[in-house]
DNA sequence: TCTGGGGTCCTAGGACCC
DNA sequence: TCTGGGGTCCTAGGACCC
């Protein structure tokens, strides 16, 4: 996820005032998407699991509303939610990403560039357009995402990044019938007033740490923070608070950013349950290796670096912790994977200490570079041309079958520590065996 | 019993070079 | 006694986001 890149220095801020920004966020997408194909879900509470079905990390507005907090581990509320007789499921990351790419397509029709943000939100640049064209294209959009991927979303609209991601806030605050889904920065009567209601913590960019410090300096809303000099602001806190100062006032110093190749790309799970033999952590490491060598892949780039960490339960206080890291570079970047998947054993065996009961591991890539710009081995060059085809024709395989229909030995067949997924709905939208059916 | 996964950016400080 | 100064690269840690 991106945050706050672009310009370095606020210097650049833009003072032209045709800027528009609109951001496009679904409403409660996780859920959203499971209700697509359970329309019978519409109106009852939902919750959608992590992985490893650990903690709520979607929820309905009826589940909202019972005061059931976002990442709230599950064990904690499961009685609360079974009560309210709560529909809950483990995440489905592939209909999610599907659905996604479908939200996103419709979109794009909307704008001349638009930013994927993350899985749910996209920014459209809508500059030069006057308040009267928004008003019509923004209504417009709302019903064309809702009609043609059954998907609700909610838009903000400002002059800043910083004041559209809050307009959208409040747009999902207000009833429905009052906003049509949208709410322009250009058309409120009173902003002082509503930035002055919004906890300076509110603010996109400002987490729990920030926030502690700004208020005992005495700023507690947005609007104390838009007031305060950004100068001292700056000193104290660096050029990214300093930047939210700008945004608020209307200045944008936040532009559109094209999507860029990984600099890192992370593959990690939790257990289903506790391991100790380095046999299974063997598995689940050549299979968070293949996962992430196949990111790399797809995005067409080589890594000359893997990393691998194994941890322990940090949560349960009484028993031995220990967490390890071991990471190599590599002579020469690669996109094997048979050659990862050695490396990657290889950094486990460096890492790993027996008698623990370990209960996440993962593995990292960086030093990233462009497949194109290849430094070749001229000891290895024959291989590297048969291996490209051995992995083009792997990923071919699983795109067409399913992910995990061709594997590496190495991954293990039994997989006793493989996630729970214990509520997972079907994946309607990508596998024919799984398609919603209609009687 | 049970507590997710995957990212980005900024800053400070040290090493090293000329 | 006097003992340069500036630039770059790398890394670790902090903070934030969805």
């Amino acid at each position: 996820m991106r945050k706050f890149g672009g310009l370095s220095a606020v210097l650049c801020a833009n003072t032209d005032n045709q800027r528009r920004f609109a951001l496009v966020d679904c409403n409660n997408f996780y859920v959203s998407c499971e209700r697509v194909f359970r329309p019978d879900w519409e109106g009852c509470p939902v919750a959608v699991l992590s992985n490893n079905d650990g903690c709520v990390i979607a929820r309905s507005q009826e589940v909202k509303d019972m005061g059931v907090a976002m990442g709230a581990p599950y064990h904690t509320v499961r009685g609360q939610l079974a009560q309210a007789g709560a529909i809950v499921v483990s995440s489905n990351y592939t209909l999610y990403g599907d659905m996604s790419a479908r939200v996103m397509r419709v979109l794009a029709d909307y704008a001349p560039t638009i930013e994927v943000y993350s899985i749910d939100e996209c920014w459209l640049d809508w500059s030069g357009l006057s308040t009267a064209e928004i008003n019509t294209r923004a209504s417009a959009m709302v019903r064309a995402v809702r009609r043609m991927t059954g998907i609700p979303v909610s838009v903000g609209i400002g002059p800043s990044k910083t004041l559209a991601k809050q307009m959208n806030r409040w747009v999902k605050k207000q009833p429905l019938d009052k906003t049509n889904g949208f709410m322009d920065w250009a058309t409120v009567e009173d902003p002082e007033s509503l930035l002055s209601a919004c906890a300076v913590g509110d603010l996109w960019g400002i987490g729990r740490r920030l926030q502690a410090t700004l208020e005992r300096m005495g700023i507690r809303s947005a609007l104390d923070l838009r007031n305060a000099q950004p100068a001292r602001i700056r000193q104290r806190f660096g050029v990214v608070v300093e930047r939210i100062i700008y945004e608020l006032s209307g200045f944008s110093c936040l532009d559109l950013e094209a999507v860029e190749a990984k600099k890192g790309i992370v593959a990690s799970r939790s257990f289903g349950q506790p391991v100790e033999t380095l046999n299974e952590l063997s598995e689940a490491i050549a299979s968070h290796t293949t996962r992430a060598m196949e990111k790399l892949r797809a995005q067409g780039s080589l890594a000359a670096y893997l990393a691998v960490f194994i941890n322990t339960n940090r949560f349960a206080e009484n028993q031995a912790q220990y967490s390890g890291r071991f990471g190599m570079r590599l002579p020469v970047a690669t996109d094997d994977s048979m050659r990862m998947l050695r490396v990657a054993r290889h950094c486990l065996e460096c890492c790993y200490r027996p008698h623990f009961r370990y209960n996440k591991a993962g593995v990292m890539l960086a030093d990233i570079s462009s497949s194109r710009c290849e430094q070749t081995d001229w000891l290895t060059k024959g291989d590297g041309e048969r291996q490209r085809v051995l992995m083009q024709t792997l990923d071919g395989l699983n795109k067409s079958y399913g992910s995990g229909s061709v594997f590496s030995a190495a991954q293990g067949i039994d997989r006793r520590w493989q996630m729970r997924r214990n509520f997972r709905t079907q994946a309607y939208t990508t596998r024919w065996s799984e398609l919603p059916l209609v009687r």
